[in-house]
DNA sequence: TTTGATTGATTGATCGTTCAATTAAAAATA
DNA sequence: TATTTTTAATTGAACGATCAATCAATCAAA
């Protein structure tokens, strides 16, 4: 079998290999052997091209953050309004492709890694300040700054909240339902800030009892 | 040292340690050995109690599970009003003791591992269905049946956003920015809905380009 | 013949789990 | 009260299984 010029194909297929492990077995039970089995390779191989379990698992995670960002780069290139890069940035979130139950797990399994691991905690975050950062730059076109890095948080934890409950579920994602929970918050949050702004006499929260 | 009775504040501190360890060990590489050292005991005594590995682990997410709804069924018991019972939800969600790092460390790797487990998914599923159908009920004094049923798998969504990306944060957790934000998304959502059932013309989002 | 790809048996360490032995509080007995 | 017996709590050493990592041997294309 040893033809030359493999590299770049096993890397790719135990990358593939690795997220489909962790969506079978869990993160935690996963093992080398059985990446490998699913990539139609030898546990060694995998030892070969990556060095340990841990960086297998830092390059699937790098993987899928870079394909998350080069779909959103994409999106947001086409996009010519403020309003539509608003929704470029969300669509490419929820991309098929990326929005899927296997793809799903990884991502739950990183967060929860990088929690005690640095390097994966640094990818996370530069990945989510630029998510914020891109929000709160094409917000600035509809609210006050003050307002716009709000919502931008806003819209990264509701996408962030609706990846996670995706895990929960029994049927398949829906990208569109997604999209569209999405798009009432930023939609509606324009709307409210504006009239706050405009020092209309907006129904404010109960403050409920103290604490 | 044995005296009589010590099942109950054991099976606490190894619940207490279990969380402890996860925050600071990760839940992968978490080991009986570690929680039971956390716990002052012998590993053997947390056998002992809990029968395995797993089953600590699900008794932790158990006691997590019952913290976090008893908070939020005090709360609800002295809202007056439906608004109020909404703010009670929200607010029992981000309580001091809940919303804490050691505590969203477990909490993400519960979600993690509920992909695999049965068990531990069933139990997120019940707690979660009961969040979401609480929020709808107190949401339909305010929208029809469809609009609050969407706005709470919103809410619910944001809830969990909030609590997810606490986990990328360095600051302290900040209780009151993340009720406000989850509180600015209720408000809005029923403004909104409002709006467009009252046939005013609310801007649409950007469709954006085809996938 | 050379070279990179690939294997699979082996090793060494880790960890969950078991269990026989030990401790000291509580209960029973003298 | 003093002494013995009982009982639950607790330990820590030992076992067995698992698995990441290594490496010498093999294979086939160049």
């Amino acid at each position: 079998m040893p033809r030359i010029g493999m590299e770049a194909e096993r890397r790719r297929s135990l990358i593939a290999a690795t997220v489909d492990a962790i969506h079978e077995q869990g993160y935690c039970d996963v093992t080398i052997a059985q990446i490998a089995r699913k990539a139609g390779v030898s546990g060694g191989l995998a030892h070969h091209y990556f060095g340990s379990k841990d960086q297998l698992l830092a390059a699937t995670m790098r993987h899928l953050l870079h394909e998350l960002g080069e779909g959103i780069r994409a999106r947001l290139a086409e996009a010519q309004t403020p309003r539509a890069r608003l929704s470029a940035i969300i669509a490419g979130n929820f991309e098929t492709g990326q929005f899927r139950e296997a793809v799903i797990a990884a991502w739950l399994a990183f967060y929860s890694q990088a929690r005690t691991n640095p390097a994966s905690q640094r990818l996370l975050r530069i990945y989510s300040a630029r998510l914020v950062s891109n929000l709160t730059h094409s917000l600035r076109s509809f609210l006050p700054l003050p307002d716009a890095q709000l919502v931008a948080e806003g819209t990264a934890s509701m996408i962030d909240g609706v990846w996670i409950r995706r895990a929960l579920k029994e049927a398949p994602p829906d990208p569109e339902a997604a999209i569209r929970l999405v798009e009432d918050y930023v939609e509606a949050q324009i709307l409210l800030h504006r009239a706050r702004a405009s020092g209309a006499t907006t129904p404010q929260p109960d403050p409920g009892l103290p604490a």
